[in-house]
RNA sequence: GCGCCCUUCGUCUAUCGGUUAGGACGGCACCCUUUCACGGUGCAGAGAGGGGUUCGACUCCCCUAGGGCGCGCCA
């Protein structure tokens, strides 16, 4: 069997949104797992909507995701020349013909088809019309001949069989009237000049297939394997389009997200193996495979992939964390943190593992190391504030004298310090320890409050303890 | 309107004719505990509806309903 060849073929009229880094995703575990290739074909054939940003966006989108393609990325619209020239072949097969129509006339005929409740699509006007007849001065384009009887099948690796009768499909066009070609055409040539094995793409494209095997067959070109994925939806079901909040990836990245939990939260959305639910990307490749591949759409579900990527950061090494703290606070123009968490590295790196357990994203972990570099006195949360009470204050001070005179600054030897400092009072050790917390950090939740006072050192402990007492 | 696709707990899913329908997220309760998390234990929670086929259907077929996609000189 020859080697597999799979292809990400985005348009660049936007960022690459997160439907299509699944797509690219599945693309890219499928081409690792048979040892194949994964192709980038960029479909700037819209001029009037691709962007050099979008390209660049996408190409960032992936390297960020980890998905890594083979080969130089294909420009579609540098390959221009070479659609017309199998549209001209498709003239000279008999499988095309000129069409005049003016995109007034075809609006009409749309709209006249629609009154009258039918399809709303082209009538075949030039299909059998002789050129003489053509209007002086019209740039004609080329519409595909398709079979007006009999049926197109689709065989797909999710969907399975799917037959269209050929009444249903009209003559589109493949080249328009400027000779650029048109997505049909371009993604047909494309895929079979790259030497395509394997389409993987949503399915907002199955009627798509049908339309683009007339033209494998009008130039006897053999039809890839298809598998045509289900959309993903938003949590109200309805389509996750841009224009319904789709992100593209890098606010994800901004949102604090790891690319391995974004990776494994999107393999879950509509790929199964098992009950397999954390798995590494290595172990994805080994288990991926097109047959287990779900028919149904899937909506997106923020409060799992937090659940995920929680359990990546957990995982993460904390020197890898902090680089990607420094960069998100950098990239979320957070100056202040970016430049605490630069100034305290070792601080920072200290407090990970306390830190790690309770962020579920890269920004809540800048949130929490806040107290290391905060600075005097510190800001309190006004409901962090209702726990200082005089009562409060008293403890604070009083305790803060006994720290003073600590001949040990660790963590074991100030808790001993402070379960006998509440027993001598009869107090609960939660009595002094939240307060002491929020007179060291602002707020009532933070890492262990004794871990705290050893990170920020004796004579911050001290200092701020009095800032508040 | 026409065509095509889809339909298991709130969500993501397992099941590939015979299971007390399993897991995960979320929710709730309890445990751990200096807060919050993490971790642990437990509870609630699903086969859209109706017909068939079969000894037996979540699973196969048909209809209905609901949802989605497509019907551009966009991709």
């Amino acid at each position: 069997m020859a080697p597999v060849v799979t292809r990400f073929a985005p348009s660049p009229t936007g960022y690459l949104h997160i439907g299509g880094a699944r797509t690219a995703l599945f693309n890219w575990a499928f081409a690792r797992h048979t040892g194949g290739k994964m192709l980038l074909r960029i479909e700037d054939t819209d001029r009037e909507r691709s962007t050099d940003g979008a390209v660049q966006a996408i190409f960032e989108g992936l390297k960020w995701l980890g998905l890594d393609w083979d080969d130089e990325p294909y420009m579609q619209f540098s390959r221009a020349r070479r659609h017309a020239e199998v549209a001209e072949e498709l003239l000279r097969r008999g499988q095309a013909y000129y069409c005049y129509c003016s995109p007034e006339e075809l609006a009409q005929m749309r709209d006249d088809a629609r009154a009258n409740g039918k399809p709303p699509r082209y009538n075949g006007f030039w299909r059998d019309r002789d050129p003489a007849e053509a209007p002086k001065g019209v740039a004609p384009v080329i519409r595909i001949k398709a079979p007006q009887s009999g049926e197109i099948r689709v065989m797909d690796h999710v969907q399975g069989e799917v037959v269209f009768r050929a009444e249903n499909l009209d003559d589109f066009i493949i080249l328009r009237s400027d000779g650029t070609p048109t997505y049909m055409l371009a993604v047909v040539v494309d895929d079979h000049d790259m030497g395509v094995t394997h389409i993987i793409r949503g399915d907002d494209h199955l009627t798509n297939a049908a339309r683009q095997i007339i033209i494998y067959q009008g130039m006897d070109w053999g039809v890839p394997d298809m598998a045509h994925i289900p959309l993903i939806h938003g949590p109200d079901g309805a389509k996750l389009s841009k224009r319904h909040g789709a992100l593209g990836v890098e606010a994800y990245r901004q949102m604090g997200y790891l690319p391995e939990a974004l990776r494994n939260y999107l393999a879950r959305l509509g790929w199964s193996h098992g009950d397999e639910e954390l798995f590494s990307t290595a172990q994805m490749v080994e288990w991926f495979s097109l047959e287990a591949l779900n028919k149904g759409a899937a909506r997106f579900d923020f409060a799992k992939l937090e659940n995920i990527n929680g359990h990546y950061i957990r995982l993460s090494e904390p020197a890898r964390l902090y680089a990607v703290m420094l960069d998100t606070a950098r990239e979320l123009g957070r100056d202040r943190d970016a430049a605490g968490l630069d100034a305290n590295r070792d601080t920072v790196l200290q407090a990970l593992p306390e830190l790690q357990p309770r962020a579920k994203t890269v920004v809540e972990l800048i949130d929490l190391a806040q107290f290391i570099y905060a600075t005097r006195p510190i800001t309190v949360d006004p409901a962090a504030a209702d726990l200082l009470t005089a009562e409060a204050k008293g403890h604070i001070q009083a305790f803060a004298a006994e720290l003073a005179d600590l001949t040990t600054w660790s963590v074991p030897a100030i808790d001993e310090a402070a379960r006998a400092f509440a027993e001598a009072r009869g107090l609960k050790l939660g009595k002094v320890a939240q307060p002491l917390r929020v007179a060291l950090t602002g707020r009532t939740i933070s890492p262990g409050i004794f871990e705290v006072m050893v990170l920020i050192g004796r004579q911050e402990t001290l200092d701020r303890l009095y800032d508040q007492a």
